[in-house]
DNA sequence: AGAACGATCGACT
DNA sequence: GTCGATCGTTCTA
């Protein structure tokens, strides 16, 4: 199965995060392969950017995993009760990551409509806001910290750049989409990195 | 040991 | 638009 190779991972962040939009994350669950594709990103730099985890190489039990190799995928828990995914980019040593902010259901929905919203039905709501933040894809691919160091050029969970190269259908690239940039989310705690353009959306022209 | 805080979400006005 | 839930991580002492 091809799949995004460590020296994709390893480029900067700003550049994977834009080049991230528009490929498939592939999650592999109970022999089922859940996939979406990617439509927002968030760039996180530890050397220089005070929202990041890692600022200033900042080293603790939970930012181990943003100095593990580039390709890992760095799994932690917010607000008590969320899960954010996040693939570690950057030369090792370098800690540095890619957050996944929402994903276009591609394969599996079933499964990941269960896994968020149980049985529960699917309201137009719902569907509206499906994968769209951080903490409901890991819940939708039921990501948790037991997932974190995961290694993203192995079979549990990955990217490629067409469904078709994990064997699924393949799945129609909308026409018509433009790269929008813009501040992140929820950093405004941050001083000066609040207002860095490391947001990357990937949406339809008016 | 204790306290403050958060890369969010969903319910509600 | 506002607000509370909920708890691991981090820092202070």
């Amino acid at each position: 199965m091809a799949r995004l190779s460590r020296e994709f991972y390893a480029q900067d962040t700003l550049g994977a995060a834009r080049r991230l939009l528009g490929k498939y994350l592939i999650r592999r669950l109970d022999g089922e392969l859940l996939a979406g594709r990617i439509v927002e990103t968030e760039a996180y730099v530890g050397r220089c950017d005070k929202a990041c985890h890692a600022y200033h190489y900042r080293r603790t039990a939970r930012t181990e995993t943003l100095f593990a190799p580039p390709g890992t995928a760095y799994i932690y828990l917010i607000y008590g009760m969320y899960h954010c995914l996040n693939f570690v980019t950057e030369p090792e040593g370098e800690p540095a990551a890619v957050l996944l902010r929402a994903l276009e259901p591609v394969a599996g929905a079933e499964t990941m409509s269960r896994l968020r919203y149980g049985d529960k039905p699917l309201t137009n709501y719902r569907k509206k806001n499906f994968l769209n933040g951080p903490g409901k894809i890991c819940r939708a691919l039921a990501l948790t910290r037991a997932e974190n160091g995961l290694d993203l050029t192995g079979d549990t969970l990955f990217l490629c750049d067409s469904p078709e190269d994990a064997g699924l259908p393949p799945f129609p690239a909308p026409a018509g989409e433009r790269v929008l940039t813009g501040p992140r989310i929820g950093v405004d705690y941050a001083e000066e990195a609040r207002d860095f353009p490391w947001r990357f959306r990937l949406v339809k022209e008016e």
